[in-house]
DNA sequence: ACTCTTTCGCTACGAGTCGTAGCGTAACTG
DNA sequence: CAGTTACGCTACGACTCGTAGCGAAAGAGT
């Protein structure tokens, strides 16, 4: 989570909450400064709250006015900050993302093994479970949402994918790419395999990652060829 | 979609709908006769406006009076054969999976980029973007919709990935299966990567399943040494 | 034909949620 | 100090879910 600013969803192109109405549409920067400004500590009331009760309640069970009550806030506030309960949850939800890292532990086996384990980890957590597809869903319909969830969500976690692909080629266990947009497109494809995989085990399927799946997703992902 | 029976939910283990109350608890069958029988014409008419509804408004915007009077039914009819609008989902969607086939085209990747073809065109059908996610993100807080999901809709779908690799078996691309619990599980594997991976794609990423990305992703999963 | 049972459509209702409007007050800037 | 903005509170309209009660219809069994 970036440095407390005036509105949440932090890098994204897209204000995440009505414009402030008036003010000039002067470029971003520090060019705020009348009028009371905006509690920070209320941000992360909020979103503090929202994933509690998410965790608690799940997304059905989560209401606006349940998380402002619980953040100490009024219900008004919530609705000044994010037009509506989807774009909170993406905000109080991408954090939790921030904490996968690519290990770099010498070979791209026990790199991928790392990645998935951290990643089913996450997807253990209540909060994860609850808002994770419930997110997804959403977004089918709003493409505001969706473009959100890509920015907030999905797109920074390719790095993941881009890191361990490097540092296996830096040590040889993979080729060097030819060029640019291939390289792209296998970014793509592994990570959707290894994300989908993952989630479509957890999540759907409802089964749990052992340490024994991940060996056996491994082995897939490297192909025979590359097993030993 | 099996034989109009006085309930829904045809092979699932758990009633669908409340238990007509009274009737003595006598085991199944044709044991029902008594008073005026349940229009299966209703029936019929309910999971068409649902899938229909389903593709014009979407998860959110279809509504249980709106699905009635399309269907030209009072909306205490819906609610007699199905306890919810999941449920009723359930089932209006899991027909939609019944036309998946495996091909058995002579061999192991031309039967795998069939079939990722035949789903991801489900996937792109308004009615599965706009139930499929929604569906599973309310089976994860209701325990007893996942169980109805995986009986009528993913379990049911496992049946292409044996087929595929008893063909294969049976063609001497693959070895034949040491002892039954490693095949069940090597199944499990398969099947989460296909058909995570695939929705993953088209429903998160929202990217298009184009020929070309078919063939990379089944690179991937015949993995370097049976690519050729 | 007759009765009995169950379903049918209809209307109305309680409970809950979303998102907004209006108010007086608090906090910060120049 | 005045001006501007955010804040908490209450209330509200619109909507949905799922249920209850009614008289009428449609079959089954005798």
């Amino acid at each position: 989570m970036p440095a407390p600013q005036p509105h949440p969803s932090p890098e994204s192109t897209v204000p995440p909450c009505t414009a402030p109405a008036s003010p000039a549409p002067e470029a971003a920067g520090a060019a705020r400064a009348k009028g009371r400004p905006r509690s920070a500590a209320a941000d992360r009331a909020i979103l503090d709250a929202t994933r509690e009760a998410l965790a608690e309640l799940g997304w059905g069970g989560m209401t606006m006015g349940h998380v402002a009550s619980r953040a100490g806030v009024a219900k008004t506030t919530l609705y000044r900050r994010w037009p509506s309960k989807n774009e909170l949850v993406v905000d109080a939800v991408a954090t939790l993302f921030d904490d996968l890292v690519m290990p770099d532990l010498g070979s791209l086996r026990a790199d991928i093994e790392a990645v998935v384990a951290q990643f089913a980890d996450l997807l253990a957590r209540p909060e994860t479970q609850a808002s994770l597809l419930a997110l997804f869903a959403e977004g089918i319909r709003d493409r505001q949402l969706h473009r959100r969830i890509r920015e907030a969500i999905v797109d920074p976690q390719k790095r993941l994918v881009r890191q361990g692909r490097a540092a296996a080629q830096a040590r040889g266990e993979l080729e060097a790419d030819t060029d640019a947009e291939s390289a792209r497109e296998e970014v793509d494809i592994i990570f959707d395999t290894i994300a989908g995989t993952v989630e479509h085990r957890v999540l759907v399927s409802g089964e749990p990652i052992t340490p024994d799946w991940t060996r056996r997703f491994t082995d897939l992902l490297l192909g025979p060829l590359t097993t030993c």
